[in-house]
DNA sequence: TAGATTTCTAAGCAATTGTTTAGATATAGG
DNA sequence: CCTATATCTAAACAATTGCTTAGAAATCTA
């Protein structure tokens, strides 16, 4: 019997995050949601409760987006140094590009909102354990692979990898790419 | 013949700055800005002119903080490996204190406001600069002392370096202690 | 002490914020 | 082809935003 509705919900969320991805939470206003969405804001409120709800359900959505598209090749199954070696390097150079100079959305959140919201909080935790944990399978295969030190203390540096990876995003909106690469360049020598 | 101003400037300022610290720029409101400076409106605007130019005014005031309170250990003319090493694992450790997990008001910044305002950017570039050049002269010392390599790659070490305080900046919300310390030590080792 | 001049108080401004609501519109099942 | 029910449009909501203003209060010079 219902009027069925006329749009996606998983698309209109996708436009949502490159908003909130563009322009931060507090910045991003309902209204241009709304045109950036293409739906009316009684369709955002009755898909996604409000406006707190709809940013978080962007953050997710953003891990399901740097999975496929951004951490695809660190994610395969037999992805070591080589493959962490040329992701970083590969996301220094790609700094003239502006989709870059955003930086990470999570890192954006963690900056902006601190800790001054639990529930935002615990999102932006649980995918930056979801990167570490990736980095750690990545170094272990590497380490199984003999393409670094057996002696290598995993936890250890899938830490120090973790906050390079939180400087990249800070840093490729304030380094020219020859900086960038100098950083990521002295980051991975120091696990050969 | 006028009457005298009732509040100073500096001290205004300086309050000013901890709400930014704590809060963001968006997230701040004149109204909360009227309470924790002590000032009425009408004396802020007199004063700062806006809401913009407070904030980088505060800014500002933020770089003449961490260089009496923050870096100055490292700031001194012999300063080398030895305080580098020491003023990184000390804001690691640091990480329970509440006033630590602001993080860093311009990383923050650079976080939160990315490039859409040119004058903001050019504050922030500033800062950054003056980081890198006071870590190159760090460097410096410590290969004259004998602490480091005579070999060493002095830009590229305070790109790197440069790169891990502003990661530390992210990581300090995100990190317990321990991998906290794994980060800095990790960074550390690599140059010895 | 008088008066010129600035600072302060507090109310008010229009614009924008997140969110809600009333009524028109469309659609699937009987 | 109805009609129940959900979706949409668009206007409105109170609260808050950054900023301004009119008038009262205070002070230094003369």
């Amino acid at each position: 019997m219902p009027r069925s509705k006329s749009y996606d919900e998983n698309m209109v969320l996708e436009h949502a995050m490159h908003v909130f991805w563009s322009k931060g939470y507090k910045a991003t206003s309902v209204r241009m949601l709304e045109k950036e969405m293409g739906i009316n804001q009684f369709s955002i409120y009755s898909s996604f409760i409000n406006k707190k709800k709809l940013f978080i359900k962007s953050i997710r959505k953003y891990g399901e987006h740097v999975r496929q598209n951004v951490y695809n090749i660190l994610l395969q199954e037999n992805s070591g140094m080589k493959e962490l070696e040329f992701f970083l390097l590969n996301t220094a150079q790609k700094k003239r590009e502006p989709a870059t100079s955003r930086g990470c959305l999570v890192v954006n959140t963690a900056a902006e909102l601190g800790g001054s919201d639990d529930e935002i909080t615990s999102e932006v935790n649980g995918y930056f354990n979801f990167i570490r944990d990736m980095l750690k399978k990545v170094l272990q295969t590497a380490v199984e692979k003999g393409e670094i030190s057996p002696d290598t203390d995993i936890e250890k540096q899938s830490a120090f990898f973790l906050g390079v990876m939180q400087g990249l995003s800070v840093a490729s909106k304030t380094m020219d790419p020859d900086q960038l690469n100098d950083f990521v360049s002295i980051a991975l020598k120091q696990i050969k």
